[in-house]
DNA sequence: TTGAAAGCGCTAACAA
DNA sequence: TTGTTAGCGCTTTCAA
């Protein structure tokens, strides 16, 4: 049904090494035997099993992404630019989603070691030392995406400088209030950094007014919708909302449209990511996912082919791009 | 650096088949050396390579799932519905992101042959030959999502009766003139679907006229908001506007508002898929892309089980999410 | 240029 | 209950 190399072998007369020779390119068939043996290889259908190979060469190329959501077109974009480098040097890209589940992490992780990957780039919305332990036991090679980290290589972007801007932005549009609405601490650590961006600028202006609102749950647009019940009990108009990122900021102007308000004159509600289905009119941070994925896959490629090099971390810059007002 | 079941037999001091019976849970070790066993294995840290218990037992255990572009919500929520049950039997799950390109498809396929996957849950937007005979010449089991298939088990929804009714929708709300925007026919079969169905409405009502405006591109908001140009130029105001799924609908309300058109007084849109991240006032239709996940892996690990079963296809109701008027 | 043989890490049949 | 042995499909070394 299957066939295996000695199939091909048996029915060329060559041997498994020759046929071997030939389907990976290497030296040592003559042109002759190795069409020969290709031609036989096309006409049965034979395609190597790629366990087989990877255990009799003791190498896997293959590397992960694990991120929490691939729903958010955000990560689907940097899974993208990932698999195009990983394409290139020839490994497989597995893609994991967690969900933002610290144990389907840990599950899912297992199951990368099983499968002996090399490296893997992971979105994890927080420092998790069981995973780190984990990886760095198993000397698997690690990429943090999206915040800074002392055990592995990082890519991140400014968002401490965008969300300043973004709220400096507010700022001189008149508003002298900001809310914040974002994933309660303990789950998010970008909450935090952009919280402390936020603060630096309202430290520096004692008229201006910052209230944070917290929800425990996954940033969606779901959660937007249901945290904004909250906000505008607490927030009278007109007000500024600052959402954590572009799927809630959608969510919360849903909601508030159903409430019969207006946007932006009543509520003006700002996102984060510049993910592509957005509002209209929705202000946001632009975080060049692209570029972000294919230096973190990069610094991976470099780090599995140079274990020892020194920790590296990238910072890319995050501009407001101002599609409202 | 990296151990093997053999270290675990070494420094315990049984036998592999020992080793192999007591981390596989298999009977015929007693509990004492069974507790001794993992023991070790777990202060060693070792986890058993799943290449080399693939190879040796010949199964592979793992099933693919082929989407045209993972940064659909729509898409996202299927992979995790099929993962859940995949993970229930003990299967792993890739995902591949074709971006509807069918030499990307090809290629991808090749991989997963490579990688003796037992099956696939697939979404072409077009019938393709080639792909259709190399999954039959290497038996792998295959399900069909979205549209029919004579060749394989499929799970659809009722797109014909959707568009119909959304059509009924609008003409019963006054509008005399119908458009629909999509990608061409030779990229989608579902562009003739959904174009049949609310053909069939028009055909019955001669005051109605009915237009169509393709695309030669993947249905994105990108795509949307470009081909959004064109339907000024030939649709004055007020009209309906029938976008081939909420991306594009999304896409060109965008380009219409920017344009200071009132949604929905000068143009209301509708969009199909019912994704998440949608505009509050878009009128939709609902694919029930979760259960139509489940099902179509539940069939799949039937076909696994059972290859000689007739070819079954499942079709879903597609029903009017009316969030706009 | 070719082939024989060993070995990759594991499972499974069978013998002890 | 435990160990021995063969074998899964492949690569690689080395000898012919």
């Amino acid at each position: 049904m299957k066939h295996t190399i000695n199939d091909i072998a048996r029915i060329t007369g060559y041997s498994k090494s020759s046929v071997s020779s030939a389907i990976n390119n290497k030296p040592g068939v003559s042109k002759k035997t190795r069409e020969y043996i290709m031609s036989v290889v096309k006409k049965m259908n034979y395609t190597p099993n790629e366990h087989a190979q990877n255990i009799s060469r003791g190498s896997y190329r293959t590397v992960a992404i694990i991120v929490r959501d691939i729903a958010n077109p955000f990560y689907a974009k940097m899974c993208r630019s990932v698999e195009e480098i990983a394409e290139e040097k020839g490994y497989s890209t597995i893609i994991v989603n967690t969900g933002g589940n610290d144990e389907r992490l840990m599950r899912s992780l297992n199951n990368l070691i099983r499968k002996r990957v090399e490296g893997v780039i992971v979105d994890v919305s927080n420092y998790n030392f069981e995973f780190s332990e984990l990886i760095k036991s198993h000397f698997i090679k690690c990429v943090v995406f999206g915040i800074d980290s002392k055990d592995f290589d990082s890519v991140e972007a400014d968002d401490n400088k965008a969300s300043y801007n973004m709220a400096l932005h507010l700022v001189n549009s008149g508003y002298k209030s900001l809310t914040f609405v974002c994933p309660i601490l303990e789950r998010n650590v970008y909450s935090k950094r952009r919280i402390e961006g936020i603060k630096r600028l309202v430290d520096s202006m004692p008229d201006v007014e910052f209230k944070t609102i917290y929800y425990d749950d996954s940033s969606s647009v779901h959660t937007g919708y249901d945290i904004a019940k909250e906000v505008v009990e607490i927030l009278k108009p007109p007000a500024a909302i600052m959402a954590f990122n572009d799927l809630v900021a959608i969510g919360i102007i849903q909601y508030l449209m159903g409430c019969g308000y207006l946007i932006p004159e009543d509520y003006i509600v700002t996102g984060f990511d510049n993910i592509d289905s957005i509002l209209f009119s929705l202000n946001t941070v632009n975080i060049p996912v692209y570029e972000m994925g294919e230096c973190a896959a990069k610094m991976l490629f470099e780090r599995i082919q140079n274990p020892d090099k020194e920790i590296q971390t990238h910072v890319f810059d995050a501009e407001l791009i101002l599609k409202g007002r």
